[in-house]
DNA sequence: AACCGGGGCAACCGCCGGTCG
DNA sequence: TCGACCGGCGGTTGCCCCGGT
């Protein structure tokens, strides 16, 4: 008893996989896709249930899975990406490519395990004790943080729409890992991203105050030459040159611009209504955090303040 | 050699939201 | 509208390995 509904039906094997069954298993999927886990055990000739099929393959046999230990790097970006969104494995893992979210989540828990077991560690070289005391969810007390996080998608988009009315687009980049905890500042990605890829230059320092409540408004302007075209990014749907009026950071430290973009004969344009991109959203497909994070070397802080304009 | 305990990790469980008839 | 079904997700279990005794 206690089994899931889906394993109820007699014959199904549960526990390890066999070598056997993992050469199934890849045989159908690989010559026919998988469009419905549930049809999978029988047509390769399984007694599995569905799920398990489908966890078998997407935890272990997927041939772009990654392997081994993790590197620093991952780490960094786990440490960092846990203060920020919590226990969302699955989001976490979508800034891992090849990295399950089961696997991340065996990694923080043993992980935790080990920080607990000895946590008088006062090393100003182990950054992790201090990372995590402040990035850790457990810090995001307010009711109303953890409301507005555990929202879905088209909820936090009618909040969006609520706290930016503006008739102007606004950018989303999570960066989690670009905050830079030591000083406030933003690591230079975000910069160098969004001149490489939108033309624009800042000429200020971002900073947040001391209660790391907001950040200043910055001046980015356009080094584009007026007559080119937008440029194009792979991987994000659409990307306008932009100058950037003020920005904010919400509570998944995600960064906000509010700002003018310009018209189909490249003018600046603040007289129409603009639609909201959203660069950040991974289940939209539009991941925009990706080019910012795998290379950046700063530690990260999480900023858990209300966007300025609350 | 046998036992034991802890850690790592693959797999399972239960819940939830979306979809479809 | 409703219920069955399905996939996705996070919490949890329990197996296996390995080092210590």
């Amino acid at each position: 008893m206690g089994h899931h509904s889906c394993c109820n039906q007699q014959k199904v094997k549960r526990g390890l996989w066999s070598p056997e069954e993992d050469e199934k298993l890849i045989r159908y999927i690989t010559t026919h896709g998988y469009g419905c886990w549930s049809e999978v055990p029988e047509k390769a000739g399984l007694q599995r249930c569905g799920k398990s099929c489908r966890l078998r393959w997407i935890n272990y046999l997927r041939p772009d899975i990654r392997r081994g230990r993790f590197t620093p790097e991952e780490e960094k970006l786990i440490i960092s990406l846990h203060g920020a969104v919590g226990n969302r494995w699955a989001h976490i893992a979508s800034h891992l490519p090849g990295r399950t979210d089961n696997e991340i989540k065996n990694y923080w828990n043993s992980w935790i395990k080990k920080k607990i077991r000895k946590p008088s560690s006062t090393s100003s070289t182990n950054i992790a004790p201090s990372i995590i005391e402040q990035n850790s969810q457990f810090t995001y007390t307010q009711n109303q943080q953890m409301d507005f996080l555990n929202q879905d998608l088209a909820t936090k988009r009618q909040i969006q729409d609520t706290l930016y009315p503006l008739p102007c687009p606004q950018f989303m980049f999570d960066i989690g890992l670009a905050m830079d905890g030591a000083n406030g500042n933003v690591d230079g990605k975000i910069d160098q991203f969004l001149q490489e890829n939108a033309g624009l230059i800042n000429s200020e320092t971002w900073q947040v105050n001391q209660n790391q409540e907001m950040i200043q408004p910055v001046s980015y302007t356009s080094a584009l030459d007026p007559n080119c075209l937008p440029p194009l990014m792979e991987n994000l749907e659409s990307m306008v040159p932009m100058e950037v009026q003020s920005c904010s950071i919400n509570l998944e430290g995600q960064m906000t611009l509010d700002c003018l973009q310009r018209n189909e004969l490249n003018e600046w344009d603040d007289t129409q209504q603009c639609p909201n991109f959203f660069f950040w959203d991974q289940a939209e497909g539009q991941l925009g955090g990706q080019e910012i994070y795998p290379t950046s070397s700063s530690t990260g802080n999480i900023l858990s303040s209300y966007p300025s304009s609350l």
